[in-house]
DNA sequence: AGCGAGTCGTTCGGCCTCAAACGATCTGCG
DNA sequence: CGCAGATCGTTTGAGGCCGAACGACTCGCT
């Protein structure tokens, strides 16, 4: 399929996203139109719909760089990352890890499988668990995309001041600290 | 302790996503165990990672505490959103603005469109077009789900030193300007 | 007038995504 | 023992999500 094609380009209605997405930040028409006696905090909200911009923008950004040659969903690379970091797993720390429901793993395994890039094993001691690892096919590929994928992190958050960038981190950590902290007492203590 | 029934719980594997994940960054345990002679900028890849992090965590939260209730998903609750600030919309101004393909949009409005939230109309001068708008119940339930919104929003982020949350705020702008300025050029100059 | 190229929104096929329901397995307690 | 309850991973059903293909429509040429 040709990259080029200035007529005729269907493909791609996502990348046109970004561009108009940011033309003209919504907190701002918000401001224009809506906020006469509604009182409404406008900085919180500019800093939230900038990290849903920002992760979108990323995920997008890899996905069409990055991943789609490999044959990749963002989530099936995630779930590779994750083998590659942590050798094997059971299923179900594997989808806590990768941040996706146990239910849509195992979607994602049965494909990742089918291309034979990861294994599926019964854990005989506890005939419950599965494990899954990586083949060799599997970590192979993971091994040559991990490094471009850190490049181009790099490349995009790279650009700003050191400071800057170890203090949105930090705030960012925060963030998920705090939604922890008031989501986290609904579930069990171990 | 028993916030809620410690027996049979299904529902909610989503939930336990977060703790696990915030237990132990990713990035030390990479630092451990593969790093040895790969050099991968770390830096970098904990602010991406957290920017992830971060963003799946709003959406988990406001999901699960705002938007179940209302039996709506974020993409038709973003949909909602736009149209109540902009007021009407085409098709694919919507769906850009929304951060969704236009295919994708298609359903949600179908979707939206059954519960007579809001209502599609074709543009007589450009029969091309179609004109979406909130209906009265549409513009009712976004209405009332907007200042929890943000309500929330300011519990989360509200407690970040005010220049902290700025130095974020404009980092991660600087962050998407830079990924609209790398994949921009792919696309037609208009 | 007519026709080819461009641009709408929709449809289609394939996968992801979730919660809930399910079968298999393990455990504790009588 | 035996079986009720907890905990695995998988299946199911409804909908989100994408790119590609499509029909409807518009515009520019000739």
């Amino acid at each position: 399929m040709p990259k080029n094609a200035r007529n005729a380009s269907p493909a791609a209605d996502k990348a046109a996203v970004a561009k108009l997405h940011s033309r003209k930040p919504l907190a701002e028409v918000l401001g224009e139109r809506k906020v006469a006696g509604l009182h409404v905090n406008l900085d919180s909200m500019a800093l939230v719909s900038n990290i849903h911009r920002a992760s979108a923008a990323l995920r997008d950004h890899f996905e069409r760089f990055v991943l789609t040659e490999a044959g990749l969903h963002w989530s099936a690379f995630v779930t590779l990352w994750c083998l590659w970091i942590y050798g094997e797993l059971e299923t179900r720390k594997l989808a806590a890890e990768a941040g996706v429901a146990k239910s849509t793993l195992s979607g994602i395994l049965n494909t990742l499988e089918g291309r034979r890039l990861v294994r599926r094993r019964t854990n005989e001691a506890e005939r419950r668990l599965v494990i899954v690892n990586l083949t060799a096919s599997g970590n192979a590929l993971i091994t040559s995309l991990f490094p471009r994928f850190n490049g181009e992190e790099t490349r995009i958050v790279g650009g700003l001041p050191t400071k800057q960038r170890q203090t949105a981190t930090d705030a960012l950590r925060a963030i998920i600290a705090t939604i922890d902290e008031i989501d986290g007492p609904l579930r069990d203590e171990d």
